[in-house]
DNA sequence: CGAGGTCTTGAAGACGATCAACAAACGTGG
DNA sequence: CCACGTTTGTTGATCGTCTTCAAGACCTCG
């Protein structure tokens, strides 16, 4: 199925630039992955507690993982775009620990936990790099760990905007200086633990200061040495691996 | 060898809450482990950047997960016990992204890369197990990363109590209310992102409220459905299995 | 055109940082 | 065993960042 290869191709696109899949590999992954399918945006891409029996890559949109806290609030721990998987994480550990929600409109592929468990019992090469790929993850957790006991909000919101950036240009999402970004400022305040009005603020900083310029959807880096200084932004923790800048 | 059978005790341990080894799976690990060795408070156990051809085994101490900012400070982002992985992540991604200190005198031992490799190969239920076993490590710093955007300084540190006593306890490393913590008022600050002074003072409050008690080394839950509480703590997140409290 | 969501601005107040100093605990060598 | 320096813990005072509350502007979509 071309189509599917096609489907396919922002997933291994990332692995790519890692270490890239044999022809047998790809083959394996296009024959377990269903069709389709279409995520409206703001609807739920996976629940806390849940157990799913399928994983879920993210082909087109952007996606947010949320953790629910008792008194309500709704905290933004990571963000998604096209390549991520959606709930690897719960292959192995058997349980969803916390939400996936789409922010924008999402297309979505999945690949039945069977096939996955195929997988590491006949593509060992493939199970380690799906097992890194998970990994990629609990790095961009760290260092988002760090930033936020580390830096002000105009550091940490810097240093959100030089992840995103490194990551779209990674899997060709970028064009230029630009890149797709069609969140909210709530949704923002809710990835860095700020108040909508103080990110507000701290937005208005970043702009004045010549570093991005963000209009609609778009996010536009005006002084990317700049913006990388503010954040104190060392990419090295994506595992991108063909050191760039 | 009976006597590395004992020290990778805390190792199955960890892995009998989930999902048990076989005989075959505990005697491969066996067979590929180091004779013990011992490093000192205060050293380092993993370097940032570092291209380990080895895997640690943490049996005995406490260490932390760290990264260092440019501007010279460092920050905790996580914390291991008897039987943790120290840089089982370097395995699959090749390179360690963050430091590893020892807090108090540790005992390890190693396992090459080249037989988790063959593990890989060989022992897919191990493999899945290990690979398992990294996630939980992303599903603490995500819990993390939640409490700190969401809770004030005492929330965030029950909240680190709660987990560090629930770890303590899942490995047999507590005794009743008690388990042994013995890092210093600095290496708290830093993991929560807080400065020493407001911990010290947010530490004589959970006090002054009969929730902890902490003289030496040893931290004594006084009120464990008060720090609970206090925490909004939900075990789920750490993935022990069985639902206990 | 109205309604709801999003963005923006102002003012007051809280939480935590910083600076500074001192007390207590610890280890080491004399 | 005591004297000493160093690390750790404790307290007070001041200051800054960020939160909260409140209200108005803008925008999009029915």
């Amino acid at each position: 199925m071309d189509s599917k290869r096609s489907l396919l191709e922002p997933l291994f696109a990332r692995f790519d630039i890692r270490d890239p899949l044999s022809e047998a590999e790809r083959d394996f992954l296009i024959a377990n992955t269903s069709e389709e399918r279409r995520i409206a945006a703001r609807s739920p891409l996976g629940h806390e507690g849940h157990r799913p029996t399928h994983c879920a890559v993210l082909i087109d949109g952007i996606a947010a993982r949320t953790i629910h806290t008792v008194n309500g609030t709704r905290r933004i721990v990571g963000f998604l775009i096209a390549g991520d998987f959606i709930d690897l994480q719960a292959f192995p550990l058997q349980r969803l620990d916390h939400g996936v929600e789409a922010i924008s409109d999402c297309r979505i592929v999945q690949i039945p936990h069977s096939a996955l468990l195929q997988a590491t019992e006949t593509f060992p090469h493939l199970t380690r790099l799906l097992w890194q790929t998970t990994l990629v993850e609990g790095s961009m957790h760290r260092q988002w760990l760090s930033a936020m006991g580390a830096m002000d909000a105009g550091g940490q919101m810097a240093h959100l905007f030089c992840e995103q950036f490194m990551r779209a240009r990674s899997v060709g999402m970028a064009q230029g200086n630009s890149f797709h970004f069609p969140i909210t400022q709530e949704q923002l305040a809710s990835a860095l633990g700020l108040s909508i009005v103080h990110v507000n603020r701290t937005l208005q900083r970043l702009r004045g200061m010549g570093l991005i310029r963000w209009q609609g959807q778009e996010v536009e880096v005006t002084n990317w040495p700049g913006l990388k200084h503010e954040a104190q932004f060392d990419p090295a923790y994506l595992h991108l691996d063909r050191a760039e800048d």
